[in-house]
This record gives C-alpha cells, structure tokens and sequence, in this order.
DNA sequence: GGAAGCATGTAAAATGTTACATGATTTT
DNA sequence: AAAATCATGTAACATTTTACATGCTTCC
C-alpha cells in the first residue's frame, strides 16, 4: 500500500557538511557543531538530534572513523572523529553534483569543500550554476516586463509584487558576478599549471 | 515530563502566506497552490497536506471564510475563500515584525504584503533589516581580514572559507542596495504625502 | 548559589514530503 | 490508450526542532 523509495544509506546535507570538516581536521562532535552553528553565524544550522545519530550513520557507511577518546578528568570524555578515503571520495563525489535550481544552501555547503576536487571539474560546475542563475534572472525581468503600470503606488499590490522580484533580480546577479570571479581564478590557475 | 509552550492557535509561514494571498483577491485552494508555487517557480513550495489543513485552521480561528463554491459540472467543485477583516490585521501585524537575523525567506513572505501597511511602519522596518544586513557584512569583513594568507591555492582549505564568506558578502551588500533603493521610494512618498 | 560551558546522547512534538484516493475531461 | 489537468483531501513516512538527562567545572 506504500513503498519506501528512498535507499538504504541515504546521505543527507547534515552528513556531508560533517564530512566536509572532517576533510579538514579531526573533530569531536561538540566542535563539529560549534564550528557550523558559530562558523561567521546565520548560514545552517544543526542540534544534537541531528548530530549524534548522524556522526553513528557516518561510522556505519565507513566515512568516518573514531581517532581518539580525550578526556580531561574535569570535563566529559570527547570522541575525535577523522574521515576516511572513502569518506573524502563520497564528499567529492557529492561536491561535483549540481544543486537543484534555487538551493542556495546546497550549493553553498558544497562550495565550502570545493578545494577537494580538481579545478576543471569545479569549473564545469560554476558554468552550469551560472547558467542556472542567468536564466531565473530572466525569467524575472519578463516577469517585471510583462507589468504594464511601471510605477505603482507604496499601497498597490503591484509594488510588493515588483519589489519582491527586484529582490530576486539583485541576489541572481550577485550570484552571477560571484561566479565570474571564481571562474576567472580557476582558469588562470590552469594556464598557469599547463605553462610550467 | 514534557511540556508544549506552543501557544494553541500558532500561526505559520504558510499560513501567513496563504492570507498574503487572499488580501489580494479571494482564490480557491488549488489556485493558491499554483501562486505559490509557479509564481515565478523556485522560492516558495507548498503541499496539499500543509495546504488543506493550513485553510481549515485559519477558517477556524476566523481569518478567512468560504465565498462560495463553483462548480463547472465537468470539473470538481472549486471552494473559494476571502480574507476577513480580522485576518487582514493578523496579516497586518505579521508583517511588521522584524524577522530572525538571516530568515531571508520569512522576510521576503512579509515583504510580499508590505503593500498592506503605512508606510512610515515599512521604512521603520526596513531601517531595522538594513541595519542587521550592514552589521553581518561587517563580520564577514572582519573574518576575511583576520585570514594571514590573503591569496590561497585553489587546493587550499582556506581557498574555499574565502570564497563562501565573499559569496556571503555579495549577498549582503545586494540586499543593502536594495533596501536603500526601498527606503529612498518610501521616504519621497512621505514627503509628497505632506506637500500636499 | 545559580548560570553557563563542556560533552554526549535520547524523547517528544512539530513540520515537511511523498504517495494515495476519487473521477471527469482534455491532450498526446 | 495513456497521461495530464482540475480539485479536494488523507495516510504514511521523513526530517527538524525543542526539551530533557547527566555530571563536573568555572564564572558571576
């Protein structure tokens, strides 16, 4: 009457942001979090809940693998994670795959282990997410375009409705210029690396 | 053992969204779903589980009723609700208040009925979001500067801690800009409104 | 003396997603 | 003949949030 379609060991964001920290240093679970929840703040978030059953998940699949057990006699004892081949070839595996279009978050957390993989791999994942971002700016300027009153009034639906978009329009091209820049780096990296 | 300090009648995001709506023209269920939606697509999502029952809680407590039902003989019958005046104000009210540092999403919900409210209120709003987006760029700034390495290899760590923070950047200074762009509009508004 | 920090974890509740159900009509 | 659209709704499942539990130490 209703079948489960979702796999076995299904990988969420919360596990691979864990593991795209663990590709930089070992960590206890408490650091882990301190790290995302402080890490510049307001970006992602995550709890205990999701924490320790995730870092257990992890454990399971191989990704991750217990280091060390610290303990400092006047505080709690900490479990020092570190991440394992495997685990560094899944999170570059995840980083190289294209966020759905609009989820910033994702393409984000990605981007944070982007140092992983290999430049021209990067780049053709930039160019793809620019494209995305070049085609809803588009799609919100027909939008503006298609309004025929250009100036309404503070208390007309209509200006909500245009403000809202113009919000839209000014995050895309953000995004856009963002991208320019990141792919400029890249392909000069590359020139320089084919040169020597 | 546990307590709930939900309050009873708490109201959400979707059902503030579904009232923001309805202050613009009574809609059946279905067509806000649409809206919501296809209107210009990535941003907001709805489901019929968080959709039907959200329409029944905010008949319950007062904020929208049934119009009438249509029924076009080869289609099923279409149930179209109209905003009350209690839900206009509830509405009125939502949109006034500040919303959590970094809830990009919320903000821009309230922002689609900021129409609805004086616009002396809006600026006063608006001046608190600007504020919040000024002083996390301010920390963004701060992280960046304390980086030793100014300009890391692409394969470097810090490389991608750079450029996520300058995404966050970009970001923010966009969403200045068009604050700014709001407040010049709303404040030359007032203005002509006293002239005359 | 109470609050906050350290550190791991679990339980309960709220919210969100995916699938199912119905049934006529229109499109492919 | 199958798939999609219209339109309302419910059931099952997954995820996220909030609270609780422990216990020791340091700060106010």
């Amino acid at each position: 009457m209703y079948v489960n379609l979702r796999e076995e060991n299904f990988m969420n964001n919360i596990q691979y942001t864990l593991l795209g920290l663990l590709a930089r240093e070992p960590l206890s679970g408490y650091e882990m979090k301190q790290q995302i929840n402080n890490r510049i703040a307001h970006f992602y978030k995550i709890n205990n809940n999701q924490l320790y059953p995730s870092l257990s998940k992890l454990e399971d699949a191989g990704f991750i693998e217990l280091q060390a057990i610290e303990q400092d006699s006047y505080r709690p004892p900490r479990k020092i994670y570190r991440i394992t081949t495997s685990g560094i070839d899944a999170l570059k595996a995840w980083v190289l795959e294209l966020p759905e279009i609009g989820d910033h978050d994702t393409f984000l957390l990605k981007q944070y282990s982007a140092w992983l993989v290999r430049p021209d791999a990067l780049i053709g994942l930039l160019e793809k997410n620019k494209e995305q971002h070049e085609r809803t700016l588009e799609d919100y300027k027909e939008k503006i375009s298609s309004f025929q009153e250009k100036d309404p009034d503070v208390s007309d639906p209509l200006f909500s409705t245009i403000s809202v978009i113009e919000m839209g329009i000014a995050i895309e091209e953000a995004s856009i210029i963002w991208c320019n820049r990141m792919l400029d780096v890249l392909r000069r990296t590359l020139a320089n690396r084919k040169e020597t």
